[in-house]
DNA sequence: AGCTATTCATAAAC
DNA sequence: TGTTTATGAATAGCT
């Protein structure tokens, strides 16, 4: 169906491809849903194309499809699965034990059982450890240090700008407290009642108002 | 397609309801072919019709698209036992991941993400092991030192027996070298033919015999 | 189950 | 990716 037949084999130009899954894909979905509804079946269809995506449609939970399936046919799906993953886990329970035992070994237990080789190959391995450590260890001190170093600088500048300003505020405030004086003085003299002003004592400081 | 359009809904005549399932069925299994093939697309299809008959299409094997589809979707599809398994290799690995980056850490290895602390307590460790392994190893060597001396005793004891022995055996000898000299003689005079004997040159030698 | 009129899906082209 | 269109395929209803 479409303006011509087609062989059923891969399609090679990966774009038609592309198109063509999309396609029958959705076709294919459609007819699961239509089958389930008009005749009443159980669907499940998955597929995955190429590129890993996925599509499905089950008509009821696919749990409950599957349960059916073991149901029916007795056949283990997961059997094979199973041995595997022992088969794993014995492997990876192996590497295990060989790492506990080496980590023990490097912390100076259980080492009772091991030859003078051995032990040298041990040492060996734990003074190399011991040197990076520290070579580490020292790395980071001398960076502290040189933090701490200009930290410092840095706060040496900031107390020197901030010694400026203070130098620089006061001298605005020797000129600002006057003002003020001069300010208050004259708010004295106008909302205090007569009886309650400082008379001046001298006359020469009454003629700087 | 068809006779007339037919609405998606539960087909209520039992006898058509089961040959359009039985047709489109057909249909949907082929489709399914079509488009793993055409499109390189993994297909999973399970069909029950509601007498319980299955049918079914996987493109490839059934565990593996739902193995899959487990991957793809989080979803957990399998029983107890599995899932069980699942959780232990979980585990076990990454008790593994752990202990890897413990063992690389005591070797010096991976520590640039370390800090001042964590740093501490590796050295500390490394050191523990450092001076049990020596311990050890002193104790290895104080044993070889002591089994040295008991061997050298023991050596010693042997090398006075053998003496002992050799001035023994050596004054035995000197009677038996004698002996072993008349007899080997008479042997030569008896079987050699009288051509092939040394004359004795001198009158004296052969007074001794 | 087979036939066929009809609807549907879709390959190719845009 | 979506739409259009010509064509082959699927199938509903009938036999």
């Amino acid at each position: 169906m479409g303006r011509g037949k087609i062989e059923i084999k891969r399609i090679e130009n990966s774009s038609n491809r592309q198109v063509t899954y999309s396609k029958r894909r959705n076709g294919i979905l459609k007819k699961a849903k239509e089958i389930s509804v008009l005749c009443d079946a159980r669907v499940s269809v998955i597929i995955f194309a190429s590129s890993g995506k996925m599509h499905e449609f089950s008509s009821t939970s696919l749990v409950d499809i599957l349960d059916q399936y073991h149901k029916l046919t007795g056949r283990r799906l997961w059997d094979a699965k199973h041995e595997n993953l022992d088969n794993e886990i014995n492997k990876v329970k192996k590497d295990n034990d060989n790492m506990q035992i080496e980590l023990r070994h490097l912390k100076g237990e259980d080492i009772t059982s091991l030859n003078h080789r051995e032990l040298m190959m041990l040492e060996d391995a734990l003074d190399n450890g011991l040197t990076s450590i520290r070579n580490k260890q020292n790395e980071l001190l001398r960076m502290m240090r040189k933090k701490a170093q200009s930290m410092e600088e840095e706060q040496e500048q900031l107390n020197c700008q901030l010694r400026q300003l203070e130098i620089a505020s006061m001298n605005r405030n020797m000129g600002e407290i006057g003002e003020v004086f001069q300010q208050r003085e004259n708010e004295y003299q106008t909302q205090m009642p007569f009886a309650f002003r400082v008379q001046p004592m001298q006359p020469n400081l009454q003629e700087r108002f």
